[in-house]
DNA sequence: AAGGGTGTTGAAAG
DNA sequence: GCTTTCAACACCCT
């Protein structure tokens, strides 16, 4: 499951091996997957570009091509390998880019969950979803005053605040949970609750939990593996998250999970205490 | 062997 | 408008 630090390594990875490359064509096997395009328009506009960049903004990606730029979400398990064209097609390989070099890109999602969208090129942050982002959590635009003035009038539990992709972009189940442990946040407070010493905490711990985490390339838990098959190598540097029954390396006590907004969230009771309701 | 868990996003419902 | 729930889908585990 690419979270940002997943998808960054991607965006790298999957630029220093196909920006140049021209598309001679592309097969689209599983047509839901692109949108709003049909896959005859989508392949014939994309066809025949040269890409120029891949950028990254949360968990989305960038192919900026000549006139179009090609959105891509790999959601749950989105993978994309660089094959030749000669390899048979595998049963999850929903879309096919062949350059004219004699490679193809395979875009591979077991669950088809992810998505791909051709838009005129520089307009991807007028699409809805992407417009209403939040900044970056390492980005200089992630202040104390804004995520302040997000938090005044909500009673929505810290884990679910910090998921909301127009709070901040990039931030997943297993960042957040590690996010929290951090800031030394019980999962389930309520963000008007929290100080502003609190809010300071929030966003070290985004910058320090996230910069960590792309420099060692994602975490790996379950079937992901980025598009050169190597593995993140944070999943080792996790403090809470997928530890269920195992000790807190700070006090020892026992790492606790439970559902907070239908997500399984791991906390440490010790280091995580609840705060006392105020009167 | 059926059913629940897994995670992201957007649409629908409250 | 804000918040919660669910659907999209496939696979793994019990």
């Amino acid at each position: 499951m690419p979270e940002m630090p997943e998808v960054e390594t991607v965006r790298a990875t999957l630029s220093s091996m196909i920006v140049g490359k021209t598309i001679d064509h592309i097969l689209v096997r599983y047509p839901k997957m692109i949108q709003p395009d049909t896959p005859e328009s989508f392949s014939n506009s994309l066809s025949h570009q040269t890409l120029e960049s891949i950028e990254r903004y949360g968990k989305y990606l960038f192919f900026h091509f000549q006139t179009d730029t090609l959105i891509s979400h790999l959601r749950m398990e989105g993978k994309y390998f660089l094959r030749p064209q000669s390899e048979p097609v595998l049963n999850h390989e929903h879309v096919i880019f062949y350059f004219t070099d004699g490679l193809s890109l395979r875009y591979h999602d077991t669950r088809k969950f992810g998505t791909m969208q051709r838009v005129p090129r520089g307009t991807q942050f007028s699409v809805p979803g992407i417009i209403k982002m939040g900044p970056e959590p390492i980005s200089n635009d992630l202040t104390v005053s804004y995520l302040l003035g997000k938090t005044k009038n909500s009673f929505r539990p810290v884990k679910t605040f910090l998921l909301d992709q127009t709070v901040v972009s990039g931030l997943g189940n297993i960042y957040v949970d590690e996010v929290l442990f951090y800031a030394k946040l019980h999962p389930l407070t309520p963000v008007n609750q929290l100080t502003k010493n609190d809010i300071v905490r929030i966003i070290d711990g985004c910058k320090s939990v996230i910069s960590r985490a792309i420099e060692l390339g994602g975490s790996t838990i379950r079937s992901y593996v980025s598009s050169l098959g190597v593995t993140g190598r944070f999943q080792t540097e996790l403090a809470v998250h997928m530890r269920k029954d195992e000790l807190c390396n700070k006090c020892e006590s026992t790492i606790i999970k439970i559902k907070v907004g239908g997500r399984g969230t791991y906390y440490c009771p010790l280091c995580q205490k609840e705060k006392r309701k105020s009167r």
